[in-house]
DNA sequence: TTCTAATATTAGCAATTACTAATATAAATC
DNA sequence: GATTTATATTAGTAATTGCTAATATTAGAA
């Protein structure tokens, strides 16, 4: 089986004869990378990570909710998910918990900023 | 309304009394990451992502498709939802198409492959 | 110890998603 | 032209997701 090479012969294969990619990458890393994706490809999760990023403290529950037009169940779901995919610390005070952004959710969040449609490079 | 305030008094307040976030954020920005991040966060089209990405030369659907357990529809899907999200550019060849990644592309990958859980920082 | 406030958990459902299978298009070869 | 190969598009469906509403838990206040 041949390999597809550069240049104008390429044009020219009767068919394809591309060589498949053996085996092609770290299963796991992928499913891995995938569930952290998915942690932020929600608009109340990611929300809620922006605001918590936003604010100069830690904010309490209470303070993230009312932005929010989805109920307290929700926002409580949503924050324990951010927590498990190590976006959020949370930190228990009394009957309130406060949570902020890890160093992960802040590189995130400045990558998407930078990367920002500019369209071509 | 009070501001809830650091320090001890915190755990003091007899109810929570905190001002909410007043208007957030730009909606429509969050709603475009969103987009992104859930254009990313699927097996297959991240699996494409990445196959493409560690490939040297761009590659052709021809190539990509044996990696994946998926219809041949459903990579093309894929591809059409990468490139539309900025994420992969195609070159057109005679009855092919070649693809490859994305200055975005790369820097997300490369930010996800430094972010790999080591837990705490 | 009872009450209330803050947050978490759960069940169930509506909406969304990602696939397959079938069909369409486009380009090269015959 | 007709055929073949590579890729795209579409309709329909199975699986997944994210919510609400209801209930549970936890902690401080009365």
């Amino acid at each position: 089986m041949k390999t597809p090479q550069s240049g104008p012969s390429r044009q020219q294969e009767a068919s394809c004869s591309c060589a498949p990619r053996s085996h092609p990458l770290d299963e796991s890393s992928i499913a891995t990378d995938v569930e952290l994706l998915a942690t932020l490809a929600n608009e109340t999760r990611y929300e809620i990570l922006r605001i918590i990023a936003d604010a100069k403290d830690d904010l309490c529950v209470c303070e993230i909710e009312p932005a929010l037009d989805v109920s307290q169940g929700a926002v409580s779901q949503a924050l324990a998910r951010l927590v498990s995919a190590d976006l959020l610390e949370r930190r228990k005070a009394g009957r309130w918990r406060y949570y902020r952004t890890t160093s992960r959710a802040e590189a995130i969040i400045d990558l998407l900023d930078e990367t920002q449609v500019s369209n071509h490079d």
